[in-house]
DNA sequence: TGTTTTTCTGAACACTGTTCATTTATTTTG
DNA sequence: CAAAATAAATGAACAGTGTTCAGAAAAACA
């Protein structure tokens, strides 16, 4: 092995390391608490050290962003034996829904938060979204599985799948950012276990 | 006119003034730049004199956010003239829709933002959504008339009022904190703005 | 070994919200 | 009107934040 190589490796390891230091602190005690002299400090490196591994915050939750949405693309895997296009459209959104309430960070970091969405790629324009494109993607294939046998006749499938998922989202965004207070006597899960059950039935008509 | 009086009434000019102040630079320069010390500046007084005249800033933040809600009600005031329930409801999600889009940083701030809503009231525990409680008991009543006349049949309010509310609050979500971008072909406009009809005519036949 | 390159440090900068002893202004009292 | 008491405003200081960069330490090369 070249020493070019294993300073690559080394290099590679290194930002593993500060990733895993961020999730770890970002999962126990949230975004705030995540500043770049905490997760110095949980490696015992000097806060300098960091900016040596990502050009900025913003690039370092980006990359936490992009292992959330690895997370949920592999619970979205199993989904694909569905036979039926609607049972998995509607598995789709209950995996969806699961991820959001048992991941609410990493659901807020993926798609409240702006933090990692100004992380401006020089690469390309959008590799910023390349997980976030792949669900979506499946999202919209589903949809036209679902009208091939039937279902949303004579619809877009973009409006229809931003419609979908805008759906979905706002239950989570307003569970996330605590707006069921709105509703005293109901506990969140609840809401968001009947609300979408009234939305399957809404949608299994359309 | 008592010298107390007096005194009282210039105590509140003086937090009309920091609340003026902190709404021009909010709604010119976002949440971020909207710091206690450029509001001091603004005014003209020393940072810690805004400590005299609020808590914290989540206090003023607080008044802003129900300065928000008073701007959408009002903008829902002329619709309770529409006689049918139904063309009411449709006509409330426009509203809503308008004033998200035209009102981007209110709506984050009465919807999204974490700040506003962590301000502890002493008063009462749900005194700080006061404005928002009529909002949503407002679409309940529409929603009740709707049932009356046909829709929604056997539907409870609650779960129906947060399912609707959540679908356009996702769209106004989503274009708010930037994940339109995922849809690259597409202005978010014209997604919201298809999304919306797909959304309403669906309703329609629930 | 000595020289060059790479890696790391930690003080410093400009900012944030917030507090509090001190100063300034106003009102009440003698 | 002058003195004492009360109220209001100040601005330095504290503990944070992200980020930069000259200099020190370590590693690689000659």
């Amino acid at each position: 092995m070249t020493i070019a190589t294993r300073k690559q490796r080394e290099k590679e390891e290194m930002r593993q390391l500060i990733l895993e230091a961020a999730k770890s602190i970002f999962l126990e005690k949230g975004y705030e608490a995540t500043s770049i002299r905490t997760i110095a400090e949980r490696i015992e490196y000097s806060p300098g050290t960091i900016y040596l591994y990502f050009k900025d915050k913003d690039e370092l939750f980006h990359a936490l962003h992009e292992e959330g949405f690895r997370i949920m693309l592999e619970k979205m895997q199993p989904l694909q034996h569905v036979p039926d296009p609607m049972n998995r459209l509607i598995a789709m959104g209950r995996v969806y829904m699961e991820f959001a309430l048992t991941n609410k960070d990493f659901y807020d970091l993926m798609f409240i938060m702006e933090a990692p969405m100004d992380h401006e790629c020089q690469e390309e324009q959008h590799e910023k979204w390349k997980m976030g494109d792949s669900t979506l993607n499946y999202l919209k294939t589903v949809l036209r599985e679902c009208q091939e046998v039937g279902y949303f006749k004579g619809l877009d499938v973009e409006y229809l799948s931003f419609m979908i998922w805008s759906s979905l989202h706002g239950m989570c965004a307003l569970y996330c950012r605590g707006r069921c207070q709105a509703y005293e006597n109901y506990q969140p899960e609840d809401l968001i276990k009947n609300g979408m059950e009234y939305y399957i039935s809404m949608l299994k008509k359309a």
